[in-house]
DNA sequence: GTGAAAGCGCTAACAT
DNA sequence: ATGTTAGCGCTTTCAC
């Protein structure tokens, strides 16, 4: 084989069997097939040239292009696990589609929050000349940034590394614990608990302060006595119910969409009703489990694929990128039947 | 900026540098950075070598690299759909791992199922010349093949083409649904219901005659009045409870995790218990389900992070690709508390 | 053992 | 309006 690609129709066709067959030269080939704004083409040379192309079946080598004008079409998005979350698989989405609209294509690389694997990945994006990378975590938090990520320009995504001097972008906790508290309260209810997690994050306390404020500007005071840490799964949930329905909250705001479904069972098993007996809010919008449950479960969703897409922007510089603060991401409210 | 990539330490570093640096050629260099089998280079000018590499930071151009020996380090995938499920993060996943592990690196594109995103996703791949593609779907089924992707060696992941004779990979189906009709009769049970899909597809018609094979494998007839179709959604498990229930079925397979979640709701509002009074058995998996249900869900797992894995092996030929028929991939049982 | 030189496919001055 | 030519960074004969 002559050259890359084309596992298939054997010899590549270059832009020199165009220039041939067109009867020009390369340079003109490259001209109009780029069509190049100060291109002082003949409108016959143009038409042979698109002909040959078109009977030759010519495509451009992108990779050639690239080394020869000096300028990468690949965005890196190093992620720390792909597989355990669907989550991750939005980030990507976002990013790609969002890459792609400027005319970059991604570079997927999965570390399994294995350093070395992060450390073969990020080489392997600077030795592929990339434009820049997307480093992101599968739920928000800090981080401590792998040394090689200085070599390029880098954007943290749904994670932050305070003095770092990386720009990050970040789901708006705060923001979303308010909507979330908000949407019980436009709801009617007064006494509203809220079962946070015990993992120490910035959901954790971004969350409560949003619950917080959100209590506060309607000016029902903050009650310690409605807030409670339970593990971050189906299980907290459900053990908090007793807790819950003791006391004597009409509606509870659930740290995050399985802490919801847990709460679903608890109340179940007390016969009591949702949303007439108690409402409940979640966080997180997972699919699977938010918009199946019975009844769905009105929640807060966490903005992954714009957390992609904002990233990429601020990579290419379409977006400013603040650089001292993260860039905060709304979490817009999902309603749906548990309110 | 002189050329592509380190949109930071300004100039980038050639090989030339290195070369000048370690007072040799650039064709020494070339040899000793890559380690060339015949490679005669004396200890020292090896060492000078290595120490200008070290000093000036440098990096091969993976690019340059590429064009110059005419063989590509990229795989292309393209799915249909990597936000709507976790599934098609696990496809991915399988394949970046098994690509990196070959030295070749992932480029990804998504289309949303839109035709014309998917014929620009790939030409791009074609013109970053990749090795190959592999197009994949977020659920089994039969496909139209997309012209262009003739143009490249291809491989189909979780989606088949019959005639087009493009090589398959695709879950057992089949083996799925005898596999968790086996894990039922094991644990005792003699009258086991199916909730099938209402909708046409390999996994209906495999997994029910997975069913109807371990059924009569096990010398036990199979019984129509078992077997319902149900919307594959958490409704149709609820609404068939009732039947399943007067059917006089101490077991129920069901189509998908989230049908199987129904029926939890369903028997949960008899007062049956799981797995005491009725044990379910859930398809596909999905960890958010599956793992966190009150009891937990024994299933049969859809394999996409293997159907990744294995699409990259047959595409660099290291797994032969069996071209007429579709290369199944196992099923594996995961058992939990529900059975 | 090591180096010179000819590409790989394309772009971008600079000629003409 | 079109062609010539020199690279882009690297690999790879083939000489010395």
């Amino acid at each position: 084989m002559s050259t890359a690609g084309n596992g298939k129709h054997g010899a590549t066709v270059t832009m020199r069997d165009v220039a041939k067959l067109a009867g020009v030269s390369v340079a003109t080939v490259s001209h109009v097939v780029n069509d190049k704004p100060g291109a002082r083409i003949g409108k016959d040379a143009r038409r042979r040239v698109h002909e040959a192309v078109e009977q030759l079946g010519y495509r451009p080598n992108a990779l050639a292009k690239t080394l020869s004008r000096g300028t990468s079409p690949f965005i890196g998005l190093v992620a720390d696990e792909i597989a355990t979350t669907p989550f991750a698989g939005q980030i990507i989405h976002g990013a790609q589609d969002e890459a792609w609209k400027h005319g970059y294509v991604l570079l997927v690389a999965n570390t399994d929050g294995n350093v070395a694997a992060e450390n073969d990945a990020i080489a392997m994006m600077l030795e592929h000349q990339v434009r820049g990378i997307l480093y992101s975590t599968w739920y928000h938090r800090e981080i401590v940034v792998p040394e090689s990520l200085h070599q390029t320009d880098t954007i943290l995504v749904d994670c932050f590394a305070d003095g770092s001097g990386l720009p990050a972008v970040v789901p708006d906790e705060e923001q979303g614990g308010r909507t979330a508290t908000e949407e019980l309260l436009a709801a009617g209810h007064r006494r509203i608990a809220f079962l946070n997690t015990t993992t120490p994050s910035p959901a954790q306390t971004g969350r409560l302060a949003g619950y917080r404020a959100a209590l506060e500007a309607t000016g029902l005071g903050f009650d310690p006595g409605l807030v409670l840490s339970v593990a971050p799964e189906q299980e907290g949930g459900y053990a908090a119910t007793a807790h819950v329905v003791e006391s004597g909250a009409t509606a509870v705001f659930c740290h995050n969409d399985r802490v919801a479904m847990g709460v679903y069972d608890g109340l179940r098993e007390r016969g009591l009703r949702i949303p007439d007996d108690v409402a409940v809010m979640g966080f997180d919008n997972q699919d699977v489990i938010a918009a199946h449950l019975r009844p769905t479960l009105s929640t807060v969703a966490l903005p992954h694929y714009e957390l992609g897409a904002a990233g990429v922007r601020m990579l290419l510089g379409v977006d400013a990128a603040p650089d001292d603060t993260p860039r905060l991401i709304a979490c817009p409210p999902v309603r749906r039947r548990s309110v």
